[in-house]
DNA sequence: CTACTATTTGCGAATCATTATCATTCGCAT
DNA sequence: ATGCGAATGATAATGATTCGCAAATAGTAG
């Protein structure tokens, strides 16, 4: 279970690290802000501190286990590192996030930095648009 | 000049937008923090307060002049526009940011935001990674 | 099971980038 | 030169995130 997930990262398995994981891997959509962890526990009546999910969302970072992404909003979004690479697609209406993978973009990008002399160590690529769902476009 | 820029953005020509708009065109690097401009301003004894570098920041940005990046470090960068679309390289080392373009990145960023059903309004693209200035890869 | 020590947590204060407030100053048409 | 609305500067306020430190805990040795 999570506990070995945890001792495997080198983390003591802790009631706060525990939720925190627990909240990350329930959901499907999968793009947390720290705020919006510290809600979901809330709500569950688990009263774990702002600061404390910080500092286990830093731990989890480093550990490999989430991956922090920015989406051009003030704050950062922590998604499980599932191992697949992928970029986002942001709705700058409704906020939806789609992931999506494309092999021929990450080819180039690799080239183009070899072309420029760099050594590619990570990328970030978001497209924003407007999304099909009718609240949004059909607004 | 550049008086005839901020007339036809429909911004009155006064000395902070005129000395701002100077930094932002004069060099070539081109990617400044509003903090970098107070910094250079302050070196030429052009005494502007950060507030209102901001405030003009974000008018020009508005206006179209320039355009305003995220690289990932905690504050926004801003370039001139120049009209050609491109892309970053940021060499997590040093800084240093190189500009560059790829048709068929670009082409296949469309095709997949459709293919999900998005309609594009924006997007960004960093790559990070280490240059090759001896002062980078060397060390 | 109990005691021990190093970690971890919680809380509030601190920090950083950015924005808002508001009195003062400035650009520009009269 | 005058007047008025827009722009500026200094500073307080905000939002996201981090720090500092005392109190609570996990994992271990006995």
């Amino acid at each position: 279970m999570k506990n070995i997930q945890l001792k495997k990262a080198g983390l003591k398995s802790t009631l706060p690290r525990l939720k925190i994981l627990e909240v990350l891997e329930l959901s499907e959509s999968g793009h947390f802000s720290a705020e919006d962890i510290y809600r979901i526990l809330s709500e569950q009546n688990e009263d774990i501190g702002l600061a404390t999910i910080y500092r286990v969302l830093t731990q989890f970072e480093s550990a490999g286990l989430i991956r922090r992404q920015h989406f051009g909003d003030g704050q950062a979004k922590f998604e499980i590192e599932s191992g697949k690479h992928h970029d986002h697609l942001v709705c700058v209406k409704c906020g939806k996030v789609v992931e999506f993978h494309d092999q021929k973009i990450e080819d180039t990008q690799h080239q183009v930095a070899q072309e420029n002399g760099f050594n590619i160590t990570d990328h970030q690529m978001v497209l924003y648009g407007i999304c099909d769902d009718p609240d949004c476009s059909g607004v």
